[in-house]
DNA sequence: TTTATACGTGCATTATGAATGTATGTTTGA
DNA sequence: TCAAACATACATTCATAATGCACGTATAAA
């Protein structure tokens, strides 16, 4: 029972990129790359390619091919909801399974509805809270990054 | 992100010896043996053992051994909470890992708090819950553990 | 007192899926 | 045209859950 590596550093990859959200227009706007964020927090390139790849797809970033290539957030990080981060790249599946292998109780079991609706209490905590949240200690988050390889 | 089949498994148990736990006195009191739960759900007696074991460790049945041997719940059903159940066996490890690998963010990172606080609420939520709340549905299960191979 | 039947315990093995690696394609600015 | 960046598919490694096996220990009944 733990969120997966891959979760966790999409929320990794999305505090870097709201720690150098200023107030820039968006064409001035630096973009981040892979390679900064493999520096940044010691990962493996292919790994963050993926997870940065899902988070374009979920339209939470923008990434642009090519030359001078690379991706900035696609919302302001007050309207990046954790419970949707997580959710999604967590993947939406049941927190227990009834059917493999399967419970000869499952017609009369309460289990399932009980934990379903854990895992919905749990998410609605989260609505709570948005990449902003992650970002209260915005300056020393700036500092380490900037530092940080 | 799911419950493990151990702590499911754990589950199940429970529900069986849940479901014979009638009026009788605690010397007539049939007594489930792990032969008799893996035939009726179909599981390994390997890992049903280890369940079992962990079950009687925390106190929540009572094993005899030898002849004639086996287990029966050794609290009442509404005494069995099931956030006590789950958290016991399914480990009470942090949802979220920052040292491994290290994130450089971890001094000033919010996310740890809230995922913590997350776990807790899901938790505390199972706090109203117990074994009896697996059971509303108590003589439909008995009737099918009952014809259960 | 012997024996059969339970649970107890440690270690080995297998299966699963997360995590990581390799290779190549595609896009795009200089 | 080239180099830099993301896109995508597939292969491999690794962690650990899940399972299996062997043997130990307790206990009731023959």
């Amino acid at each position: 029972m733990q969120l997966k590596k891959y979760t966790d550093y999409g929320l990794r990859i999305l505090m870097y990129l709201a720690s150098f959200d200023a107030e820039q227009s968006d064409e001035k706007r630096k973009l981040a790359t892979i390679r900064e964020i493999c520096d940044t927090f010691s990962l493996s390139a292919n790994h963050v390619n993926k997870v940065v790849h899902h988070l374009g797809r979920l339209e939470l970033i923008e990434t642009r091919r090519g030359k001078n290539g690379g991706f900035l957030l696609a919302k302001r990080p007050e309207d990046i909801s954790l419970a949707f981060v997580i959710r999604q790249l967590e993947g939406d599946e049941k927190w227990i399974e009834c059917e493999n292998p399967y419970c000869v109780a499952l017609p009369a079991c309460e289990l399932k509805g009980i934990v379903a609706r854990g895992k919905e209490v749990f998410y609605n905590y989260l609505n709570d809270y948005t990449l902003k949240s992650l970002m209260a200690q915005a300056p020393q988050l700036r500092q380490i990054f900037s530092t940080a390889s």
